[in-house]
DNA sequence: GTGATTGCAAATCTTTTGCACTAAA
DNA sequence: TTTAGTGCAAAAGATTTGCAATCAC
């Protein structure tokens, strides 16, 4: 049954299943397996607009789709996105980690009532001024949260 | 460093355990009881320069200076210390809590190499823009984290 | 087949909580 | 006293890991 998924010319069936040629691309880009749950998850991943997800919401996602996978391989999987840059890591909360499917650089709102991230469009922020990286450093990347609060 | 005054009414026990008039200050301020563990941890905290701490971290340096502390009271200590203005938590990392004595408005370093925060100074960093809050929301705080490498 | 991937459960790590005990006011 | 504060151990989450079974190539 996971055929009809994994080709990229099968015709859409389910509203939110649909195979994207794309996804495919991204797994081969990344030198990752298409499995049947890398797909899956790539799919409700990149199926629409940028998403900000967690572990535990992607899993219980493909769940109601109806997709069975594990909590480890979510975990795995969307740690090997991000290693290959299909996701960015957004810290924002300890004790919670979200992932991103916008890997471009751009910074977020954080709606503390909800837990919920934002995008913040690109050319409505702006650094002025940077200090320079500590003696023996580079800077890596730049993180800014607006928390904004209800 | 003048600050190191002995209180008439403390009973010196051990090394390192004199009270800060300052300390005795702070948490009268905040309505909280100057108990010892909470007067040591104070000490601990606001001895010197601008910190920045993990519970498991200011834990082992109680440990080390002879305070007796749970790890439990060390964690409702920092969270009272926050809840009253005299620390800041700063989050960088998820899966660990960072606090901060400087509670004054700053950014900051985080060393990916090995977890050390620092406090950017002031002056060398400046947004020249900011979006507006989502509609209902209110800008609670803006924080900066620049991520260096190497 | 062979090595990569998965699932499950157990293990880890950080943080919180319940509750009897201790200490400040 | 009276009530806040503390310690301990257990509980709770989130995430990782070990390993046998399964799948992609």
């Amino acid at each position: 049954m996971s055929q009809i998924f994994d080709r990229p010319t099968a015709r859409p069936t389910q509203p939110g299943l649909r195979p994207f040629a794309g996804v495919l691309q991204k797994l081969a880009a990344a030198g990752l397996r298409p499995t049947r749950q890398r797909l899956a998850l790539a799919r409700l991943l990149f199926a629409g607009t940028d998403r900000h997800v967690t572990a535990e919401a992607l899993h219980d996602e493909a769940e109601v789709s109806g997709v069975r996978v594990s909590l480890a391989t979510v975990y795995n999987t969307l740690h090997q996105f991000t290693a290959s840059g299909l996701l960015r890591e957004v810290v924002v909360d300890s004790g919670r980690t979200y992932f991103d499917t916008n890997t471009s650089d751009h910074h977020h709102f954080f709606f503390e009532a909800d837990g919920r991230l934002a995008d913040i469009p690109g050319d409505s922020i702006a650094l002025a001024r940077l200090p320079e990286a500590p003696a023996g450093t580079r800077i890596a990347r730049v993180d800014v949260i607006i928390r904004v609060a209800g």
